[in-house]
DNA sequence: CGCAAAATAGACAGAGCTGTCTATTTTCTT
DNA sequence: AAGAAAATAGACAGCTCTGTCTATTTTGCG
């Protein structure tokens, strides 16, 4: 019996394929049975190992949230040992990712808009991403001697937010460079 | 004839109750056959006012970009004379929006994730009111004295939009009040 | 090699979607 | 009041949606 958590081939390819779907157009743009034929595989292949579409997208939310986070916290590590350096290695790599060709905006504001009810699965798997996010940049703070970390990472992440929406609409990178700037301004406030 | 920009009362009160659905649920998740029953209108009416339900969609954006601007401008104005003030009342404004009972995120925000691509006509709409406020933020911005307003106004803009994807995440006005602060120590910087 | 158990394919059901068509009613002007 | 023009109602077409069911194939193990 395939429990949720193992990992198969099918399944994976399965994930893969949403994934690139329902990002490129959205989760209800997307229909169950184009990702199928995309992916190649049966209808009840995906309802073996997803009870729901909607358990599919929690289930992509959530292994995207975990890749990400990791993503960002490598680029943290390659950037040294300056709390400083470290903390604004994660606007370097908002300016990376909004300059990748494939970027289409942030997938959990995006589910956060598409299922805007708050007590949806989804809507609440997209905010706990954003939660995980501003306690990583709290603990990037506190480590760089902000007085407030937690304010600090609450207006961080605002402006992170407020910068991925820009770039989706505007396909530019800019708002990632004048996030930078911002940031480096408040954190040398905080640290004073 | 109808012309679209000729308001009439079936025309008005279709375009209110697809409003209230279309904030309440989205806009792909509404069909217009609900938007029809709810209004007590038939499907003719809003075909004979609307060539799609994409073009309904873009009409409404704009009704509500023209509407949500001229709140703040009202806003701006009830501030008085002082310029930081009038500066600031953007964001007592957003304050009030977000606890109303009604709040359910930022529609334009909302119609950028659910049509994501940038040559989409929802897409350009809903991002076309962003860089009006944005402007309507820099003048603010310049009136404060602000040596580079373009530059706050955009910082500023992303604030906001960050604070409005806060409170739809979790249904609390505080990313309005932390995002006053922030404004005004980066407009006193600003101005210095 | 043979058998049991899991995985799979593809048809199917029932509902909902956008947009069209025609007949009827309402409205406005003369 | 009469006739022309516009607005409306409701059925309809064609497509797509999620989720289910059953028959078949594949896989794993003794």
């Amino acid at each position: 019996m395939p429990e949720p958590e193992i990992s198969s081939p099918k399944r994976d390819h399965l994930m893969a394929t949403a994934w690139r779907l329902f990002y490129r157009d959205g989760f209800r743009a997307v229909g169950i049975d184009l990702i199928l034929a995309e992916a190649g595989v049966a209808k009840m292949t995906l309802y073996n190992h997803f009870a729901s579409k909607e358990e599919l997208i929690v289930a992509l939310l959530e292994k995207r949230d975990r890749e990400l986070r990791a993503s960002v916290v490598a680029a943290v590590e390659a950037a040294g040992k300056s709390p400083t350096k470290r903390l604004l290695a994660v606007f370097d790599w908002l300016e990376a990712w909004f300059g990748g060709v494939d970027f289409n905006g942030c997938v959990f504001i995006r589910a956060l808009s598409e299922y805007p009810e708050a007590t949806h699965a989804i809507h609440r798997t997209a905010w706990n991403h954003k939660v995980a996010v501003k306690q990583m940049l709290a603990q990037l703070c506190e480590a760089a001697g902000a007085t407030n970390p937690e304010g600090l990472a609450e207006t961080l992440s605002l402006l992170i937010d407020g910068a991925i929406v820009a770039a989706h609409g505007t396909r530019e990178t800019g708002s990632a460079r004048s996030t930078r700037a911002t940031a480096a301004v408040l954190l040398k406030l905080a640290a004073a």
